[in-house]
DNA sequence: CTGCTCACGCATCCGAGTTGCAATTGCGAC
DNA sequence: GTCGCAATTGCAACTCGGATGCGTGAGCAG
């Protein structure tokens, strides 16, 4: 299950935040979601609870800035947002990274486990290749519609 | 460079599209560009000469759907379009696995070398993975922009 | 040349993201 | 416990890229 309410409670707090309702209402969100979530994903969720769509978006951006969650496109108009900190999604170690599998049929996306894509040092790349700060896409067909 | 219009043209018609005055110039504009274009890059270009921004819009999707044109998402939300070279970057023998790497900066596009990014298989994995029918992206900046 | 159809231009809509502002609420200070 | 300030929310309106419905005009086959 996930962490308590107040474990939210004292990450928001130690990220420098307002543990406001709204907020541990999307960190909790996040935290529950299996894969990135949109921004539209997570308003829908809280649309129940009476959360606003602004409230919803500047608190996915409050967290992504304190640190707290990740934001990456891929590749459709989108924002994703995951969680991030906790264990396995945080920086990895030298040619490591957190890839996504992206459906190019449905859409779906889903998160790669790290060690899943590896990548090599190969002379004329990138130079953020080397240092990781890439964002690894794996396009295909997911099982569903593959 | 009159001989090079009639060779658009005759793509246009070999494409299955009529060869119309702002196709062509849509055409043309993709042609000489550098890098990838946005719809509004495209749109400025042509808006001296009174083309439409639905126009141009539709132009770019027609062409796309022809196979003439690319599409891709840089990560900023713009639609981006490029000349799509015969056949070179396209569909690769079973099983190969052909890296691009993205600058979400300035948008280049920079082919890998096989062999830069290794896929493991991985249990829980879709299976178009495994099969290889699949195109990494690797997103970053590249070394002009980072 | 003629007609059918496709494509253009215009206006308009749409949806994601963003912002201004007044009302509310968290939280440290008292 | 409660006070007050500032952060934050909720609402509405706005921006901006993208998409569409429709009447008119242009391409191309016959």
């Amino acid at each position: 299950m996930v962490p308590a309410k107040l474990e939210l409670k004292t990450r928001l707090r130690e990220a420098g935040l307002r543990a406001t309702s709204s907020r541990l209402a999307v960190l909790e969100c996040m935290t529950d979601a299996q894969g990135p979530l949109t921004h539209a994903d997570v308003c829908d969720r809280l649309k129940d609870a009476g959360f606003d769509r602004a409230t919803v978006y500047r608190n996915l951006a409050d967290l992504t800035d304190a640190g707290l969650l990740r934001r990456s496109d891929l590749g459709d108009h989108l924002w994703r947002f995951e969680l991030k900190g906790d264990a396995e999604h945080e920086e990895h170690a030298e040619g490591e990274v957190h890839p996504h599998f992206v459906c190019t049929e449905c859409g779906a996306v889903a998160c790669l486990p790290d060690g899943a894509v590896t990548l090599a040092a190969v002379k004329g790349a990138p130079r953020s290749l080397k240092s990781g700060k890439v964002d690894i896409q794996v396009r295909g067909a997911c099982n569903d519609c593959g």
